[in-house]
DNA sequence: TTGATTTTGTACTGAGCAATCCAAAACTCT
DNA sequence: AGAGTTTTGGATTGCTCAGTACAAAATCAA
């Protein structure tokens, strides 16, 4: 039939998805997508309707790996004060790293650089933060079943909190601050619960 | 001596802010510099350095005006908790806007957009982050010796805690989180002090 | 092997970018 | 008025941008 093709789809997402991770939406030139993915500009452009769709594709890939963790800290066997300890412990991890791999959180980055002027990227950006609204409210109230968190408190309320934190501590890792700091956050958010 | 100019160099200083707020600091060109400001391409030039020169100077105005307002209510005579719910409440009101003027805050915004590749600008974001937070330490302390905060919490933890949830509550206003929910993180975070 | 079909590499498009150049205009001082 | 100095507007620089055009290469079915 056809000259079949040379290289995967999905990876090209990854490669793309490394790419905007690194710089952000604006500042990832076509080129650059073609250095990382290795592919010529036909190939891209035959593959993907244009730079934003591509970017799209990216996203949404970022947020499905994403999830997939946050869901397996949520279901795993802690208490769900562990769990959510747990999930801005990572946070603390990947925000200690070196310069130039401090990347921080791709949907925290888009929601800053596109959440307000991209209507589609926004809708994206609000099913997400709801599906993980969601997890999390749901883990808060077994916690509160289970006695872990104080039943009096808004299951809803607290998970809108969390998912605050998590972005709060994105910002300030880039405003500078060090990884002592961000685990006396850590602390306070969890003692909070 | 010289032709005088014919413009006030503050009052571009403000307009490029304007533009700056609105779009981000890649996404403004020189001719939205032009057109925010009413001059032509020479008198900027002749005036800044560079786009990034301004940008600079528009952030630092930004930090100014803003500081301003955040030690006004952190000098004002209100209990310490209250001051930090009237800090918090400044975000909720300005992220229920309509759409076009979610501008966020300037600071949070290039947090995230440079933060982690322009080093100039994370200097400035750096000394401004410390400055906030010495000033909300101080008025934590304060609060601790009118017994109105538990004297057995750090205060500089519950400083960068503070800061951290300023800047997650602007990442979840972007993310379409509504004024409810913002509220609710609010509540939580003055009853985590 | 041939013909149909798709991918791929390269050159290109027009537009917009940050920044510069230059001469005319505007002003102050003598 | 005239010399000296700075600002100003507009044209222009060289470059990069996202996206396209097109023909050669690669594959398949017959």
């Amino acid at each position: 039939m056809a000259r079949p093709r040379k290289f995967d789809e999905e990876r090209a997402v990854d490669a793309a998805l490394e790419a905007f991770w690194a710089a952000g939406y604006e500042a990832t030139s076509t080129q650059d997508l073609c250095d990382a993915t290795g592919l010529g500009r036909s190939s891209i452009y035959n593959t993907f309707k244009s730079k934003h769709d591509l970017f799209r594709r990216a996203l949404l890939r970022y947020m499905e790996r994403k999830n997939g963790n946050f869901d397996a800290v949520l279901e795993s066997a802690m208490p769900a004060k562990e769990k959510i300890r747990a999930l801005l412990g990572v946070i603390v991890e990947e925000e200690r790293l070196h310069a130039e791999d401090r990347r921080g959180c791709l949907v925290v980055n888009t929601c800053i650089e596109l959440g307000s002027r991209d209507p589609e990227v926004a809708g994206v950006l609000e099913r997400d933060y709801r599906r993980r609204f969601e997890a999390l409210k749901a883990a808060i109230e077994a916690g509160q079943r289970d006695g872990d968190i104080d039943r009096a408190k808004d299951a809803g309320a607290l998970a809108h909190f969390v998912i605050a934190a998590i972005g709060g501590m994105r910002v300030s890792a880039r405003a500078g601050v060090g990884r002592q700091a961000l685990e006396g956050i850590l602390r306070t958010t969890v003692d909070a619960l």
